[in-house]
DNA sequence: GATTGCGCCGAAAGGTCA
DNA sequence: TGACCTTTCGGCGCAATC
């Protein structure tokens, strides 16, 4: 009877207690989804601002676009059109039309900072009606008759309720001139019109207002512009614009907080770089063991062979199997790629973002919630944030969360754009790639003076120093024992394991951590 | 001969700064 | 974006030990 009490306590205490930490469990999970959700939230809100000032933006390099083009190829614009676009050349009507405007400004519009505040707050109405086509248009008929049409305001008519709004906002734009104002007011004769450009927060043009020779200054900025314009169009006509332009949607719309995007489908701009950089490579000198680069089956074989007979097999098994299936993915990829195609299209695929997530996920221990967690933040199963709810978030979890982020914001994965045209492998940066490099071409710019060796890096001559210095930095804590590197005193340390009762019972930082779970076995 | 532990190096990721 | 630096992981070689 009091065993049956006492297990009957028992299962009530058990099930508080699970209760509990369900319940701890479950808050954490919701803690952790909270600050992911702000990310996602935060990011939305970046995403819709950048996205107005970019149609902002638009809008007004038409509009310039326009105002150049006829300036340029239609200098008497104005009098051979019907189109109200008056070029302001007296100097003494402009300027008094910017003192009543800047007294204007100074009584009743807001500051700058109120008007691109009320930009992020308000919505923009930009009527645009203009296509890439129509920007091309080399007839001038044609093209003043687009441009009316961009204007959208007929002569002696008021400005719509959407040409106001798109107007004011470009009136704080630093590159408007005088012109833009009375090119887009066809009754220039009326500045009192409510939608009257305000420029007082213009500083360049209250600087410019005041040079001596306005005129020849005008034309000046016009050139300028135009040039500006032209690179701009250059720029837009290229490839990148139709990337821009076809993902516009994709990209602004992959960002959906709750959505089935994924971040990996994001359109990679780097495309070019790399590919520029390829080329590059393919123009590398050829060094004396170019000849003889190791294939990937160079690489992984003899090490593989040669250490399954080692006594570290066993984490051999695990860890470097990871590594090898990477490298066997890369390979593998390279070996599927057609004739001809570049690798580097290779690498920004999304072949290469699962590269470099895998490759993550090694260093990471790969563990499930390492797994789990990236396919939460990729997005691309968002639902799956309750399957890590059983590991709390321990301060390396957080490390790994942070990385995660960033690696999200910087398109889903970290980019990988340099591809390497010997082993095929990608790197984020530049440096890292001629780092990487150097092992194909046997260059080691690194050499100590005591004994002539030479390194590929410059970490590796300073820790090779201590071999001679005989400096032993780490020392195990457990023994005192001290060594000359970090990974050997780790490893060292790992003998320790199984020593104290306690140590033989830790449970590793992650389930499938090799260098502890196999400890325990 | 097999195993273990250590020394050392190669390579890569990532932070910081100019 | 490159250079510099730190940190880390993995692997190889070798001596000591069983």
């Amino acid at each position: 009877m009091a065993s049956c009490n006492f297990q009957a306590q028992l299962v009530s205490v058990m099930e508080v207690l699970a209760k509990a930490a369900i319940a701890e469990i479950n808050k954490r999970v919701d803690d952790s989804c909270a600050v992911i959700r702000l990310e996602i939230t935060q990011s939305q809100r970046d995403i819709d601002v950048l996205k107005r000032k970019w149609q902002m933006m638009e809008s007004e390099l038409k509009k310039t676009r326009g105002r150049v083009r006829r300036k340029v190829f239609y200098p008497m614009a104005s009098e051979r059109s019907s189109y109200p676009v008056k070029i302001v050349l007296n100097k003494q009507s402009s300027s008094q039309w910017r003192d009543e405007e800047l007294a204007v400004e100074e009584d009743s519009q807001p500051q700058p900072s109120d008007v691109e505040q009320r930009v992020e707050t308000e919505p923009i109405l930009i009527k645009d009606e203009e296509t890439a086509e129509d920007v091309w248009k080399t007839d001038p008929q044609e093209e003043l008759r687009i441009t009316g049409e961009e204007s959208g305001s007929k002569p002696g008519k008021p400005p719509s309720f959407e040409q106001r709004h798109s107007d004011v906002d470009f009136i704080t734009q630093p590159s408007m001139s005088p012109e833009d104002s009375v090119e887009h007011y066809p009754n220039s004769d009326r500045p009192e019109e409510p939608r009257t450009p305000r420029l007082a927060s213009t500083e360049v043009f209250s600087a410019e207002q005041h040079r001596p020779d306005e005129d020849s200054l005008e034309l000046v900025m016009v050139k300028n512009e135009k040039e500006e314009e032209l690179g701009q169009t250059t720029a837009l006509a290229g490839p990148d614009q139709f990337v821009m332009d076809e993902t516009d949607g994709q990209l602004w719309t992959s960002v959906d907080p709750g959505g089935d995007t994924d971040p990996v489908c994001h359109p990679d701009f780097s495309f070019h770089s790399t590919e520029e950089y390829s080329q590059n490579i393919s123009m590398v000198p050829s060094h004396s063991g170019l000849s003889s680069v190791p294939t990937m089956t160079d690489d992984v074989g003899p090490s593989l062979h040669s250490s399954i007979g080692k006594s570290h097999a066993n984490m051999f098994s695990a860890a470097a199997h990871r590594k090898r299936h990477v490298r066997t993915l890369a390979d593998e990829t390279r070996q599927q790629r057609p004739e001809g195609q570049s690798s580097e299209r290779l690498n920004s695929n999304n072949d290469g973002n699962s590269l470099a997530l895998q490759s993550r996920q090694h260093q990471y221990g790969a563990s499930e919630a390492t797994v789990r967690l990236s396919e939460c933040m990729t997005g691309s199963n968002m639902a799956t944030t309750s399957t890590f709810s059983g590991y709390s978030l321990s301060h390396s979890s957080f490390n790994m969360v942070k990385r995660m982020r960033t690696q999200w914001r910087s398109g889903g994965t970290t980019e990988r754009r340099f591809s390497c045209t010997f082993c095929g492998k990608s790197f984020q940066r530049f440096c890292q790639l001629k780092v990487h490099l150097r092992s194909h071409t046997g260059e080691k710019p690194y050499t100590c003076e005591q004994c002539g060796r030479s390194f590929t890096q410059q970490c590796n001559l300073i820790r090779h120093a201590v071999v001679h210095s005989g400096e032993k930095p780490f020392e195990c804590k457990q023994c005192g024992k001290c060594f000359t590197q970090r990974s050997s005193m780790k490893s060292h340390q790992k003998t320790h394991i199984g020593e104290s009762p306690v140590s033989q019972y830790v449970v590793p930082a992650y389930p499938r951590d090799p260098h502890t779970s196999l400890k325990r076995n």
